[in-house]
DNA sequence: AACACGCGTTCTACATTGTGGAACACGCGA
DNA sequence: TCGCGTGTTCCACAATGTAGAACGCGTGTT
């Protein structure tokens, strides 16, 4: 009767979990995180241990993630071919800026960090790879927001259901980066950080990604924030051109037959 | 009943199945590859989806593994500190080589790859990450097996039921490693392929991981190995040396209460 | 155009499969 | 020595997952 499995999803809340810990888990620790029984837990823990996806330390009995999750990640990004067009214009762009650069790729309603190469400053701006991130909120989602169809761009902000003056703010700043190709936000998501981002669009113009620069408040001025954009911009249209993106004119054209 | 739970080894299959795939797969392929029913794995993937550990192209209904997963990835190696500790040494060993160089790790009764970097060569040996390789064929396996307790090795070695004489050579090597501290196999799992190990050891002298050069048949000769043989030592034992493995005495102690 | 094939998806009766409280075993500190 | 805290096993119960058959849809063929 149901669509889906309630085991599948208790066990990758229990990965979730165990990737959320620094350290390694116990079971009763485990239990109480995800709200489970104390058997339930070691029976689902024991089938994650039989497929590697968790290890257990034979003396302590406790739990970690486990090297057969190398395997599957390793396949993540071969799946989206954007990755590794963008890998060497994302390199170009740190050595150019000197700061932490990484790429975002839209999932649904969500964006993700699948990229990132670090800044050589000392003091840097960390993001977290692979972990869901909000459209609405830092520069990395507004660029790919500000470039969706009206349609998608009205459901998510509904889900997100925003006060009625931030979401007229957030409006005028989406128009703000339609125009300038740029989104540039400081201290949105992370106080005293600083972000620049430019959309990636696919083959038939849909926003599928963003090109980041992260940097921090101190280290930012108009000179730097005006010389970003344009660096950032250039990568994403360049990472977009081998996409096969057409600048102008097939632009977000989508037939509805 | 159960110790385990068969929805989430079949999961795990599936997603397996997915990593093993270079491009998306409709549910009716996969479910032929882990030889389940359609509306069974079905089901699996709208679980999977929902935890974001594998995503579907909304247009043609294929599945490929999602980016959930690298949430839970960047968390493995947290887990284990060897790979930290081992980086720049393993970026010390390629510049000194210029040679692709690994860390495997040992993950119970077989070896993983968790690091590699790349030789700067334009023809290079490609080693998996993640893929989980037996502890008896090759040097970086070789190397581990050497250094562990006898009962270890021969419980490892039933499990493999090798022939008499494969049984008997692969003990004379594993004599010679140990006399050498470090392995030399040619063409053993790769043909054209040379690989260069040696054993990292832990605080109590268990051998947990090795490092290893790799190389091609055609770039090595006498010379090059004896050379790759001391670099790979060297970048071994500063890491055995890191993790607090004391040289000589305490060495292989195990009490046994 | 009409057709048949293949796909992904949904349905449903069935019983296998998973559930979690209670009981057990073990180790550690008081 | 005695408890408390682990991790683990057991078990009766039914909720949960199962897979065949049926459905709807698009594609390519005749």
């Amino acid at each position: 009767m149901p669509q889906h499995i309630q085991s599948i999803e208790r066990a990758a809340r229990v990965l979730k979990a165990l990737a959320d810990s620094a350290d390694p888990l116990g079971v009763t620790e485990i239990a109480r995180r995800v709200n489970l029984g104390k058997s339930t837990v070691h029976r689902i823990l024991a089938s994650l241990t039989r497929v590697r996806f968790v290890r257990m330390d034979p003396e302590t009995h406790q739990y970690a993630l486990g090297y057969g999750l190398l395997q599957l990640t390793s396949g993540v990004l071969r799946g989206s071919e954007v990755s590794m067009i963008a890998l060497p214009h994302l390199r170009d762009l740190r050595r150019k800026t000197r700061e932490t650069v990484t790429l975002n790729l839209r999932d649904n309603n969500h964006r993700v960090v699948v990229e990132r190469l670090d800044t050589f400053h000392e003091v840097r701006y960390v993001a977290e790879i692979g972990w869901p991130l909000p459209l609405h909120v830092g520069a990395g989602g507004k660029a790919i927001l500000a470039f969706m169809d009206e349609a998608e761009v009205l459901g998510i902000l509904e889900d997100a259901n925003l006060s009625a003056t931030r979401a007229r703010k957030l409006n005028s700043q989406l128009k703000e980066i339609r125009s300038a190709g740029t989104a540039y936000t400081l201290g949105e998501r992370l106080p005293g950080a600083g972000s620049i981002s430019a959309p990636v669009f696919d083959h038939d113009g849909a926003a599928i990604a963003s090109v980041n620069v992260l940097s921090l408040e101190a280290r930012l001025n108009a000179g730097t924030v005006r010389k970003f954009r344009r660096l950032v911009r250039a990568a994403a249209m360049a990472v977009s051109g081998e996409l096969g993106w057409q600048p102008i004119g097939t632009r977000r054209r989508r037939i509805n037959e």
